[in-house]
DNA sequence: AGCCATACGTCAGGAAAACGCAAACATGAC
DNA sequence: GTCATGTTTGCGTTTTCCTGACGTATGGCT
């Protein structure tokens, strides 16, 4: 039997957050104690583990090396321990905040929210919107729905949902399209494409994936946002592009072609919750998405052979 | 600023210990105090959350569906408070324990002791065979030494080393070498090849990554451990199947060839910490392994265009 | 059915831990 | 030197936690 022991764990508690903000008075007053208190259980930790966790120099101290090795091994177990218990308290009855892009909100959550109310009704749902940079700290949400590329985050818990791909697609009321109609990918690379600031990286990694040597050399306008971009491609005004779910109701309605496919690449959807106990409501919500996702993209075209 | 709140924690200890044990006793006993003790910190818990934690019935208890959440949610954080712990006591004059099979150990990890002991002189190094279903739970160790490839588990914290790459070596005592000289490497897939029993897929990696239609159909002598094959190969008995470090010096020395070059598999080279904080001895250690690996990379035959 | 062994719940009193308060101490700024 | 800031220390008090003994519920055994 593993007879493994654990530290005192108020004193731990003191000293964590007494670590994090570098302040005996600020986490006394974190913990709603006095600084007294906090004092007096960093000596006893520090009595505990036989050498000193912190270098005093009068009114101030100082992480020693075992201090910060220590604070780097629970500062995360205590923010685990903090998320799960929130999660608890707050209950199922709660809504489940799910955070996500705007444009992914905009262009794919939305439009089905209708058949998510059907499919999961008794899913209290609440939308939040992130900002593009994708990496939200997730702290006041109950989940993510992310597109984003392994590695993840360790103090993410992942469920991949689909491998994400990426593929052209362009208005056929675009001007340019009577010239590019017929002709393989390859002619995409001397055409002056869309494109967003939010993934500058989208073209290049397209035309790696399709064997292609280079992203096309002329850019084109730029957006600040995948949603603009599509918007300026369903209005004509040249070829963007996209992952294929989130333009399968418009490939459907002949609003946009996608005439060389969709290419995957190293990116997936996820589904990123704080690392607690399985929340069933998340369990469920992946599920759902995860269908819906592989529905999208069965109807999107194939990867067409460049 | 997040004013989120911790449960108590001594409370939340004597939940964790009761839901593994599944017992209040049991709990009691490894936490040295009687089960009356833990009985009352239940309860407080509970009243905490607002909702039981367990179904009673008489005289034994069950997880609810909040209990289980809650301990899916912070086992896995006591875990790391015990390991990180444990390591600071334990402290940095102790020697680093690092796990390894024991096929590694006995071809690559104790040929390299000198080198070792002469680039890190400082460090106190205690090895520890493993055994080879590679999933150890390095509860005592340090690190492990693994080739193995992603998802890894969540309670380690990885640090890749290299790729691995594995291909078909043979003594040049061999009968068969002869025959297979000058051969393109999908003549093995008509020869009966060594193989072993800790890694069945590795023909099929090998044959699938190097693009030839299937693993080789006859299968020769199979060996419990990479060890006694590769013991085999250099015995001449047939044509072995290995990752370049682990031949590295036998290349080098003429006792095995490896006519047809090494292909990169899913797998990595990695060292598997326990997640506490960084180890500083861990990070020099991985450095080490990294330069070491590369070296030997470098030094075996590249990639063979099959 | 009656009895016993097992396992959890509860309560009272006492031990131990944690706390608040206030004074002492250390350092840097002025 | 004096003040402002921030940590440590000593002591009396409050709070928490534990022990120990007893009560209750269940299942196996005869």
């Amino acid at each position: 039997m593993t007879e493994r022991e654990l530290p005192p764990l108020n004193a731990l508690r003191a000293f964590e957050a007494v670590a994090r903000r570098q302040s005996v008075s600020a986490a006394a007053a974190e913990l709603h104690v006095t600084h007294g208190a906090i004092s007096r259980q960093l000596r006893l930790l520090e009595e505990a583990l036989g050498r000193p966790l912190f270098t005093r120099q009068g009114r101030g101290l100082q992480l020693s090396a075992a201090g910060t090795q220590l604070h780097e091994g629970t500062s995360a177990a205590f923010g685990q321990l903090r998320d799960s218990w929130a999660g608890l308290r707050r209950g199922s009855s709660a809504p489940f905040v799910l955070g996500c892009s705007g444009s992914l909100l905009a262009r794919w959550v939305i439009p089905r929210l209708d058949r998510l109310a059907r499919d999961l009704p008794e899913l209290q749902l609440h939308l939040s919107a992130q900002e593009d940079p994708l990496t939200p700290a997730l702290g006041e949400l109950d989940g993510a729905l992310l597109l984003a590329a392994p590695p993840w985050p360790a103090n993410w818990q992942v469920t991949e949902l689909a491998p994400e791909r990426i593929g052209p697609v362009l208005s056929p009321r675009y001007a340019g399209w009577a010239r590019l109609a017929g002709q393989p990918a390859r002619a995409l690379l001397d055409e002056a494409v869309l494109h967003t600031a939010s993934r500058p990286q989208a073209w290049r990694d397209w035309a790696s994936a399709a064997g292609l040597p280079g992203p096309p050399a002329a850019s084109g306008q730029g957006f600040p946002h995948l949603y603009y971009l599509l918007e300026a491609a369903l209005a004509g005004l040249g070829v963007a592009i996209a992952p294929a779910p989130l333009v399968a109701d418009d490939l459907a309605a002949g609003r946009l072609l996608a005439p060389w496919g969709f290419q995957p690449t190293p990116a997936r959807w996820i589904l990123a919750t704080p690392q607690r106990g399985r929340d069933p409501r998340a369990s469920a919500l992946a599920a759902w998405l995860q269908r819906e996702l592989a529905a999208d993209e069965k109807s999107a075209p194939l990867t067409d052979s460049a």
